[in-house]
RNA sequence: GCCGGGAUGGCGGAAUUGGUAGACGCAGCGGACUCAAAAUCCGCCGCCGCGAGGUGUGGGGGUUCGAGUCCCCCUCCCGGCACCA
């Protein structure tokens, strides 16, 4: 619940859950004799609608009947093991060249008893659903392109609503109506179209006619009652392989034994430990040259055995460490006997977590799952490790480069470079400082060390202190997106709280009297901007919007400061009340200076102690209002009117302004009138 | 390719349910103070135009009295795609 909108959407999606049919074509293919998986070719799909349009099917280059077929057939055995060299990357995956080979083998089709080709595809993935696909060209875009590559038949099984009865298709001829008709050489949208305002089925014997989920349901009855499928759910998550051929993860407790095979590191000798001086050069894992660490005893029978090398993949370590932490007693330090104890239900979940948006998915997945894992072992009793989430955006950074007399890159940092401006201030180039000559400053990137483009928050403290440092990053953009660095802005935020503090003390000096009920003029203008923006920004507290709560205070010191001195005017209390509603909405941002402040000026020993402050609607009334004047939804002018005016007086008076009188005189009348209660009156001249 | 997000002045960003686009700040320009500079204070500041006015929220279309906001199509940028973490 505490989660965002698009985290969450893209974990379900990563998840993948996908209902569907999971059938088998039938078969007598034999190997040495033995019937290979009992005489079934098990395929999944969601489109279960179009099975009477399969014309061949497709396996992965890993599948048993590929490996049957290759065995007599050196090309097709060529050709999976170049499938085989291919990349498993989803993106790789997705863009390459569709590809494949007829094995010569045959199916049988579950429903029509037609015999059915068996192809080998690159694009067949053995790691999801059952390894095999059947194809529908007619339907499947990707199927489409397959069948029109190897010239393979192309059935259409839908049939565009509006074409469906004979009769409509004198309606619609196809010579008017080219898109509704089918088309073997030419892919259209509505061909994979699951939607009954769009298509049926057709051509499919009995199930004609019937929409995309009737045809599901009574494809999967038929089927199930041949004892040859069923409706199945299905998800795209894999396996999670958690070995990793690198020095840097958490080591795999196990030795390898000649004698007793793989065995466990006994409890009384963990932790093993990493070898701390081994140098990574990126050929494999450094590990492997590592005798000192691979050599070692076997637990149980004490001959010689090797270590295994395979580290964790650090998000194994990731995925839990929090619960860890959460172990940890102020008594007795963190348990080393038990990766958890009752503390960790007592803090767990976290209340807020934080972290970059590139770890939407593998990370926060992986914590999830490792929880509910924990969860079902009965080691912790909670169910999701993280109830609020806060996904920052990246924190980007000018990067400046030259190009060196040896054709490398030299990076330089932001404080030894100065920007060139032009005469309208826009940004046109950079030199460096040391020489005054040019370097390139096009390139944008994440902060990094190599590049030298990095900030440290620390080096903002040193010069303008903490406050400075944590209003200007509030001030400057909402967490969630990405941010393109730039300190020009933190000299504006020092230049506010130094505002601040002066007018905080050029006001301790002054002492108030009560407020009258009814202030007029100048004061009441003031309260009425101070309280108004005190409502707004309350409502940006609520939604997390920190950025538009510090400019709301700047927007209070503004107002305090236009407060004219008069002698009669109480301006005293109104600056006063003012100012302490300005220093509570600032101490969550600018904690320091508003704690010596509230001291100072007397509010009270302890501005975190200090109620809220909460708007006074009595101060945002106004007597007259400012009404904005539309003609045809253009701007073009305003009146100012009383609050109470009703609508068609203010109709009337609208009408009777010289910038609406100005577009009546050409002849037009008055057509419509909209008002906007306390906004606008637009005019609809025609 | 698929999934998710985004595009508003010279810059960072505001705009609650469709209702005055550009709040607040930075940079820039002009002025005051100063021998001078810094600091501070006052004023100007989307674009085109002397002006009236026109135009403007990535591009094209639509709905509406009225669109940054809603609908359709497109372009570009960023993140993720399972061995970077």
């Amino acid at each position: 619940p505490g989660w965002p909108e698009r985290v969450k959407t893209m974990q379900a999606n990563w998840i993948g859950k996908s209902v569907g049919v999971r059938f088998a074509f039938t078969h007598d293919i034999r190997d040495n004799g033995q019937l290979i998986d009992d005489g079934k070719l098990w395929v999944f799909t969601t489109r279960a609608d179009t099975i009477m349009g399969v014309t061949f099917c497709a396996v992965a280059a890993e599948h048993p009947l590929a490996t049957l077929a290759a065995k007599s057939n050196p090309e097709l055995a060529a050709f999976i093991e170049k499938c085989r060299q291919g990349s498993v990357m989803e993106a790789d995956i997705a863009t390459m060249e569709k590809e494949g080979m007829d094995t010569g083998l045959t199916v049988t089709h579950p429903l029509t008893g037609e015999q059915v080709p068996v192809w080998v595809g690159n694009y067949v993935l053995m790691t999801y659903g059952e390894g095999a696909v059947m194809a529908v060209p007619a339907h499947d875009e990707r199927d489409f392109a397959f069948a029109q590559k190897y010239k393979l038949p192309i059935k259409q099984v839908i049939q565009h609503v509006n074409l469906y009865t004979a009769e409509s298709k004198t309606r619609f001829p196809k010579s008017d109506y080219e898109h509704l008709y089918f088309d073997t050489a030419l892919w259209k949208e509505w061909y994979a179209s699951k939607s009954a305002d769009e298509v049926l089925v057709f051509n499919s014997g009995k199930y004609d006619g019937l929409s995309y989920e009737d045809a599901v349901d009574a494809i999967a009855a038929d089927l199930k009652a041949k004892g040859l499928g069923d409706k199945q759910i299905n998800w795209r998550l894999r396996d999670w392989g958690v070995s990793r051929q690198r020095y840097w993860g958490c080591p795999i407790p196990i030795i390898h034994c000649d004698t007793c095979g793989d065995v466990p590191v006994p409890d009384d000798q963990l932790p093993v430990k990493l070898p701390e001086d081994c140098v990574p050069d990126g050929s494999g894992n450094p590990l492997n040259r590592r005798e000192d660490f691979i050599n070692c005893s076997c637990p149980k029978c004490g001959k010689p055995a090797k270590r295994e090398t395979d580290t964790m993949d650090t998000f194994v370590d990731s995925s839990w460490y929090y619960a860890r932490y959460a172990t940890s007693t102020a008594a007795s330090g963190f348990n080393s006997d038990a990766m958890v104890d009752a503390e960790t239900n007592h803090w767990m979940p976290v209340d807020q977590y934080i972290g970059g948006i590139e770890h939407a998915i593998l990370h926060l997945l992986y914590s999830r799952f490792w929880s509910k894992v924990m969860r079902d072992l009965s080691l912790v009793n909670y169910d999701e490790p993280f109830a609020n989430l806060l996904t920052q955006g990246m924190v980007l950074n000018h990067i400046f480069s030259r190009r060196t007399d040896k054709g490398g890159i030299e990076y330089f940092a932001p404080e030894e470079v100065e920007l060139v401006h032009d005469e309208h201030g826009k940004v046109t180039g950079a030199k460096l400082l040391a020489d005054g000559q040019p370097v390139d400053f096009q390139g944008m990137g994440t902060m990094s060390k190599s590049k030298r483009n990095g900030v440290d928050p620390q080096s903002l403290i040193d010069q303008y202190g903490a406050d400075t440092a944590r209003f200007f990053m509030m001030f400057a953009a909402p967490p969630e997106q990405t941010l393109e660095w730039s300190d020009s802005g933190v000299e504006g935020s020092h230049r506010f709280l130094k505002r601040v503090w002066a007018y905080g003390h050029a006001l301790s000096g002054e002492t108030a009297s009560e407020l009258p009920a009814k202030l007029a003029g100048n004061p009441a203008n003031a309260r009425r901007e101070i309280h108004a923006t005190l409502k707004q920004a309350n409502y940006d507290l609520d939604r997390q919007q920190f950025n538009t709560v510090a400019s709301a205070t700047m927007k209070m010191l503004n107002a305090l400061e236009k407060l004219q001195k008069d002698a009669e005017s109480h301006w005293q209390g109104v600056a006063r009340e003012g100012f302490s509603i300005l220093l509570r909405l600032l101490s969550p941002i600018a904690p320091h200076i508003t704690q010596t402040l509230w001291r100072e000026l007397g509010y009270g020993d302890d501005i975190l102690q200090a109620a809220w402050p909460q708007p006074e609607e009595s101060a945002l009334v106004q007597d007259e209002i400012e009404l904005v004047i539309q003609v045809n939804g253009k701007l073009r002018g305003s009146m100012t009117v009383a609050r109470t005016l009703d609508k068609p007086a203010i109709e009337q008076l609208a009408v009777t302004q010289p910038c609406v009188q100005k577009y009546l005189e050409d002849g037009g009348s008055v057509r419509k009138i909209i008002v906007v209660p306390n906004k606008l009156v637009n005019i609809v001249i025609g």
